[in-house]
DNA sequence: CTTTGGATCGTCT
DNA sequence: GACGATCCAAAGG
């Protein structure tokens, strides 16, 4: 069933581990969303929309459900999915999928994944796996358009008490709890322990 | 198993 | 000119 856009309104630090179990779809790849983080806006040094609206980032200034793709370390891909009111630069980081289908696919594109767990255990993993590039950002996810990226609700109910902690891979206000993943599955990424230094 | 360093380029300072 | 909301292969225990 699709996602109602409503219950994208809220800030991302809300919407973000209600997203959890919930799939993502690109035409017959299928994955289950099992990790998150909550990204602000002018208001967190962390967020690309800290120092406010850029070409690379508009996408985040926009409508609630839409996805954000941005291009990083010259060679990777990450998706956010766009929450809150418009104008307030609010995503949620999809930082892991436990896949469902489309597995053989997401090995074609994937070599380097020696077990189904490693297809799409991190943020830049899962775009690949996903076949999720820049040409998909823009992209309003609860269009329901067959073929092309898409939020999706199966009715399995995000975790009653979900794993949470420190945001990863960032250098600033990196002591903010904003991370939050399904206890247990095996597809969680592994964090790299950073340094902790302000909130 | 864990740790380390290199890859690679768009974006913003 | 510096630095990433990262990943992977290689080396070491």
């Amino acid at each position: 069933m699709p996602v109602v856009r409503k219950r994208l309104a809220g800030p991302a630090v809300e919407v973000a581990p209600t997203l959890l179990n919930h799939l993502l779809v690109k035409g017959n790849r299928v994955g289950r969303i099992v990790e998150v983080e909550a990204y602000g806006g002018r208001d967190d040094p962390a967020s690309h929309a800290y120092r406010g609206e850029t070409n690379r980032n508009r996408v985040m200034f926009g409508p609630p459900g839409h996805c954000y793709v941005y291009f990083t370390y010259g060679m990777h891909w990450c998706t956010n999915i766009v929450c809150g009111p418009p104008g307030e630069a609010q995503a949620v980081l999809i930082r892991a999928l436990h896949p469902v289908a489309g597995m053989a696919a997401m090995r074609a594109v994937r070599p380097a994944a020696r077990r189904d767990t490693d297809l799409c255990n991190g943020p830049a993993k899962l775009c690949q796996a996903m076949g999720i590039t820049g040409a998909d950002g823009g992209t309003d996810l609860l269009a329901g358009e067959p073929g092309t990226l898409g939020l999706l609700d199966d009715g399995m109910a995000p975790p009653r008490r979900p794993g949470n902690g420190v945001r990863v891979g960032i250098s600033v206000a990196t002591g903010r709890r904003l991370r939050w993943w399904v206890e247990g599955d095996p597809c969680v990424s592994k964090a790299r322990p950073v340094a902790l230094t302000a909130s």
